[in-house]
DNA sequence: ATACAGAGTATTGAATAATAATACTCATCT
DNA sequence: AGATGAGTATTATTATTCAATACTCTGTAT
């Protein structure tokens, strides 16, 4: 059994102050903070909030505005997304073929990966405009609901979807979000035996998200393909016939290449 | 004169286990580690490498593979991405009119900021196949010779461009990069009177980098719109005729909006 | 104009989290 | 079989971090 003492807190106290950056923005709109207001929400007392931001600010990951001495997100923290992105070998055989995908029908091109019941957006190829959070990579949402969550959860071993979605919430995000855990059962089935799923509306009014799912080659579902498209420029029909076989084909493209 | 009781040399430490990933697969290509490597890479001794990843790993921010041991960056790192661009409202002004441009000659599009004497691109919208890295965000570049640092130093107060210069190991990354002090300070100059700067394989071979300057509302350039196009496709001629004036109206178009 | 409250900064003695030395296990190589 | 090095686990020591508190400054209320 692994002991306490190989657990630094330290450093968690560090991540948890950046980490108040994001809920600030998700449930205050606020882009910078207070050093009292992250104290609160770090819950952490003021000196340690001192001590940890103005480590933050020295080492590059949080910028201090002198004139407000408020604080904000700093462009060191892109060197994470960097290094992380730059390890992750499926990104890496998926971009030009999202690239490239992209160009087919002039449509946005995603790649997502689960993270404990989200998935996280790690490969964006924009070609819409869309709400700006939709358009940069690192955005999570949850699995459950999301196109591309659900077609990695429909093609997983059953106990750990089951552990998934017994972590995640049902909870709606549009008035279209299917939440009642049968509807959300039927639609992993019915993913998993088209090998694609259609999600419409379910977290973003109006889109119509198709995702497919991408395979190691040991043949479990590591990532999917999603491509959003948007309402009335596009409807179900339309999107069948053009955009799924076109995630079908890139996703599988990936697959092949793993 | 603050003093250290107010940094928190743990953080420090974990961010410099994060950083050597980076390190390793920028002189070492090797995209996960061994206990014992990071290490070494990040002068730790083995106990104190036990603990900061372990702590990673718990966090969400490492990936332990339990086979083989070995660690590598994980995707609760690309939180802090998404966390510092939703705060960056250059990114965010620039993004719609980013997707737009791309579209007029299917190119990729580009935003990057100033980060000490390097430029990071902030936001890519990927069109055309090129090198992986040059694909994602986050990539830093030294800014003495990439088109969108020249751009933005050219229209700095002159003490900060000298000090970011005198930061600058002008190190020559192709053949072509310009790395005479003199001619370091023409092409600036030059970039200054223009309004654009235009660096023909500066630090990736067959690039032709145009940039242009992103200004606030101070009058301040903040960032750079840049636009690479790729020889034989492309030369110095057509680039001249169709991608500076894209680049130009672009970043124009931002700076009116910041 | 003045007083007050709260945010932010600076200081420091004490506590405990982190250090780092070391023992042990296991896999690999000779 | 034995040696070596990587990785894991343990623990006494120490110095880093804590957190209480003093002080400064700014905005607001009276």
């Amino acid at each position: 059994m692994r002991s306490d003492t190989l657990f630094v807190s330290s450093l968690e106290k560090g991540f948890r102050v950046l980490r108040v950056f994001r809920q600030a923005q998700r449930e205050l709109g606020l882009r910078d903070l207070s050093l009292t207001e992250i104290a609160k929400l770090a819950e952490l007392d003021k000196s340690a909030a001192q001590r940890f931001t103005n480590t933050l600010v020295t080492l590059g990951y949080l910028n201090k505005n002198p004139r407000t001495r408020r604080y904000s997100p700093a462009i060191g923290l892109a060197d994470f997304y960097y290094t992380y992105v730059l390890s992750n070998r499926i990104a890496e055989i998926a971009m030009p073929r999202m690239i490239e995908a992209s160009k087919r029908f002039d449509t946005t091109v995603n790649l997502c990966e689960l993270s404990g019941s989200d998935i996280v957006y790690t490969i964006r190829i924009p070609h819409e405009k869309a709400r700006y959070e939709a358009t940069v990579p690192g955005r999570r949402v949850p699995a459950f609901c999301a196109a591309g969550g659900v077609v990695i959860l429909a093609n997983q071993p059953a106990e750990e979807r089951e552990a998934v979605l017994n972590g995640s919430e049902f909870r709606a995000y549009t008035d279209h979000t299917i939440t009642d855990p049968e509807a959300v059962q039927t639609r992993l089935e019915t993913a998993r035996r088209n090998g694609f799923d259609i999600g419409e509306s379910q977290i973003i009014v109006h889109e119509i998200s198709t995702a497919a799912p991408v395979f190691n080659s040991e043949g479990r579902a590591v990532a999917a393909l999603q491509i959003p498209v948007y309402m009335p420029l596009w409807d179900l029909e339309s999107t069948r016939e053009k955009i799924v076989p076109l995630a079908i084909e890139t996703a599988r493209a990936i697959s092949y290449s793993l």
